[in-house]
DNA sequence: GAGTTTGAAACT
DNA sequence: CAGTTTCAAACTC
């Protein structure tokens, strides 16, 4: 698909070195080695934990860890190993190798040089959030160049002109910037993990340029065809030290198209946490060949789809957690799946949910975007109900797992020895690995879900290797909310584990030794038993998997709400059916979730301390001044949330999901934000959770109007001001929505319009080098 | 650890 | 949609 594209990018490629860019470059070379050795690790630190957060803007603490925390492992290993000469060596740009990063340039010198522009203005200009808009819009602009074949030449074109402007800047801005790029797109994220650390937690609007640059990079890598053999050498270099060795090893070996594995290669160091599943499941049943030839097809597929790429990002920011969870199960029945109806959504997010699923499966191949959008639709996040609150935990794992599974591997045992099975699954590994090894980071909590999530997936084996066992079990203990329901075990007799009852099962993820659960089924080695049951009870029932709690966050953050609110705004998705238990015990499913009861409970004698059917707070937890929010919520809330949940749950159960993780991935856009703000996130996840399920669910119901509106605002919603937050205000709550979001501050404001923003990326291909030119 | 209670999930 | 059965977690002892 893709394919012709690169050629086409290679030509612009040449062009571009003798276009006024490449004088740029060199220009900027000089530059760069004045700052090079202490600036470019602040600053790639900088561009690297920018990039996420600019997807995720409003999650960018989360991302930043997360990255951070990726990048971090890597630092440590690839950093050392893999220096700026190497990459110079490797690349050996046709300019001085003055520093590392001018290599960089020289390989993907247009495109890094826009962004690097981009970024530097936007970051000079506005703060983090700012930051975000900006690094948001360019992503997009240089992914889709990169991922367009024909985007290509116009993004030299474009590069050409922001050179152009840039120069006036001064160089060290620039400098900084590519540098960054550079070692991004070359280092990968080595570089950024111990910079990252540091910058990221102390500059937030920084992040956000530099995350934009990064990005950029990474495009820039993929793009450049040339850079591609260069870039090959550098992954055999890379390799050793990075962490990163399999997927890159893989790539250099095989003779896959330059373009294609530096986009595996981005994929990996982003963090394409899919890929790597995808990979390790599908290696399972495949070869090492196999797996390379998927990360083949996962490449294609990123680049044949520009947006799609750009959604992906984005998608790992928020999702990458999800994704992994549901990898497992998602990708199969994902793949074999079609739902294209549902995916009617906007393109962006359709793409990020491609991307995720089709990155990592085979199945979807290269193909199209909307085949491997469909797959991902169907799948619904295994393992929502905690995601929605592990979001950060999601990102911090995936990052970890994609930049250093193999350095935190070591605690776990040899995973080169692991079968490909085996492999995916010591990805997921890292993850829990990765807690046990800072726990501090990822802190029991929200993230210990998703590490057991993955430690399930990563299946049997891997869990008895790791100590994590234990603790997972009794993270499990600590975790009371439903969010720790992932990582629950069970105990399951005669449901075989596939069904609801299963709590593994209804998590999404593989029961593993902790259980006590008898001819459990629900084991990788089932996968295609888990799926296809997975699929008939989806079948049955869409929401079968969704979380069972919204969170207020998720579900209403907009009032007012402080996350600290208490789960009082958060409500189950279905409302619980208690007759004895007064809801006062974890029979009741809400009272189990941390949640007080709704209008859509049919329970009897509430007497939920979250929270009561009736509204009424009860004394304990949620009594407190901010009882009147809640209260207000529970009045307007309920009216207003509430009927939104009921409506997303019943209704729209789908709408409920939005901590699922394909919904999430699906709304990439809501992501972003989502990731770290929570009332941002919660707010939009539900938003686009909604959106897409939205259009999985339409079939169903009535598709209550929220839903159709959710959507299109985000589709088609303009850009800036028309934040997500508009968007949502089309649902009941809308005011409350809009208002929130936009309310929450200029950035939440701003957020909102570079969500939109990023929704309505399908545009950006308009935005595409193309139209550079064309101006 | 065994038994009971409970309510969701599944079935009709 | 309602009623019943099945199931496994939560709870009690």
């Amino acid at each position: 698909m893709d394919t012709p594209d690169r050629s086409k990018i290679n030509n612009p490629l040449s062009q571009f070195e003798d276009s006024p860019v490449f004088n740029y470059i060199s220009n900027l070379s000089p530059i760069e080695p004045v700052k090079s050795v202490h600036i470019t690790q602040t600053f790639n630190s900088l561009s690297f934990s920018s990039p996420p957060s600019v997807f995720t803007s409003p999650h960018v603490n989360c991302h930043r860890e997360s990255r951070f925390l990726r990048r971090h492992n890597l630092l440590d290993a690839s950093k050392p190993k893999v220096s700026s000469e190497d990459i110079n060596n490797v690349y050996s740009c046709e300019k001085t190798p003055a520093d590392s990063t001018q290599p960089c340039h020289e390989s993907s010198e247009p495109q890094e040089n826009t962004n690097p522009n981009i970024s530097t203005r936007d970051a000079s200009i506005e703060p983090c959030n700012e930051n975000l808009n900006i690094s948001i819009e360019l992503p997009q602009g240089l992914k889709y160049n990169l991922a367009s074949p024909g985007y290509d030449p116009v993004l030299s074109a474009d590069e050409a002109d922001s050179l152009l402007e840039l120069p006036g800047k001064p160089g060290s801005d620039v400098a900084y910037i590519p540098e960054g790029s550079e070692k991004d797109s070359i280092e990968g994220e080595m570089h950024r993990p111990g910079l990252c650390h540091n910058e990221e937690k102390i500059e937030g609007p920084d992040c956000g340029v530099d995350d934009l640059i990064t990005e950029a990079s990474e495009l820039l890598m993929f793009s450049p065809p040339n850079v591609t053999d260069s870039f090959k050498d550098i992954n055999k270099q890379l390799n050793p030290s990075t962490q990163l060795t399999n997927y890159r090893t893989l790539l250099p070996q095989s003779d896959i198209n330059d373009g294609q594995q530096m986009h595996s290669v981005n994929a990996i160091a982003s963090g394409s946490e899919h890929e790597i599943e995808n990979h390790s499941s599908e290696s399972a049943a495949a070869t090492d060949t196999g797996q390379r030839q998927d990360n083949h097809d996962n490449v294609a597929l990123v680049a044949s789809n520009p947006n799609e790429k750009m959604d992906d990002k984005l998608v790992y920011v928020t999702h990458r957690g999800i994704r992994r969870r549901c990898l497992d199960f998602e990708m199969a029945s994902v793949q074999r799946k079609s739902i294209d109806g549902k995916l009617n959504t906007n393109s962006s997010t359709k793409k990020s949910d491609e991307m995720n699923v089709g990155k990592g499966k085979q199945l979807l191949p290269t193909k199209h975007s909307g085949d491997s959008r469909k797959c991902v639709l169907p799948g619904i996040g295994l393992h929502l109900n905690a995601l929605a609150t592990l979001n950060d935990c999601k990102n911090i794992k995936i990052e970890k797992l994609l930049s250093g599974r193999q350095p935190n591997m070591p605690s776990s045992s040899s995973s080169s020895q692991l079968s490909a099975s085996q492999e995916h699954q010591l990805s997921l590994l890292p993850a829990s690995v990765e807690k046990d090894l800072e726990p501090s980071e990822n802190e029991v909590q929200p993230g210990e879900d998703c590490t057991e999530s993955l430690v399930h997936m990563a299946g049997e084996d891997f869990q008895q290797n790791s100590p994590k066992k234990k603790r997972q079990v009794q993270l499990r203990k600590l975790e009371p909310d439903g969010e720790g329901e992932s990582c629950k075990r069970c105990n399951c007799k005669k449901s075989k584990c596939l069904k609801l009852y299963c709590e593994c099962f209804a998590a999404g993820v593989y029961c593993i030794e902790p259980c006590s659960c008898r001819d459990c089924f629900n084991k990788p080695i089932h996968v295609d038993t888990v799926l296809q049951t997975r699929q008939q009870i989806e079948s049955r029932n869409p929401l079968a998997f969704a979380p069972k709690v919204i969170r207020s966050s998720d579900s209403v953050p907009e009032i007012g709400d402080d996350p600290n609110k208490t789960p009082a705004s958060a409500r189950h998705k279905r409302g619980c059916n208690c007759k004895k238990s007064s809801c006062l015990k974890k029979y009741c499913e809400c009272y189990q979730g941390g949640v007080g009861c709704s209008i859509s409970c049919r329970c009897e004698g509430c007497k939920n301390t979250y929270g009561r059917k009736d509204g009424s707070v009860p004394s304990g937890i949620e009594a407190k001044p901010e009882e009147e929010t809640e209260v207000c919520e529970k009045g307007v809330m309920e009216n207003a949330s509430q009927k939104i949940e009921a409506h997303n749950t019943e209704d729209h159960p789908e709408h409920a999901l939005p901590t699922t993780p394909l919904r999430i991935s699906r709304s990439l856009l809501p992501l972003p934000f989502s990731s770290k703000g929570k009332p941002p996130r919660s707010f939009v996840t539900t938003i686009s959770s909604s959106g897409l399920f939205v259009s999985q669910k339409l079939g169903k119901s009535s598709a209550p109007r929220s839903q159709p509106k959710f959507e299109k605002p985000l589709q088609t919603v303009p850009d800036d001001d028309s934040p997500v937050t508009c968007i949502k205000t089309s649902s009941p709550n809308g005011k409350r929505i809009s208002s929130p979001n936009c309310d929450v501050g200029s950035s939440p404001t701003r957020r909102g319009g570079r969500k939109l923003i990023l929704q309505s990326i399908p545009s950006f291909p308009s935005l595409t080098p193309h139209n550079l030119r064309s101006d």
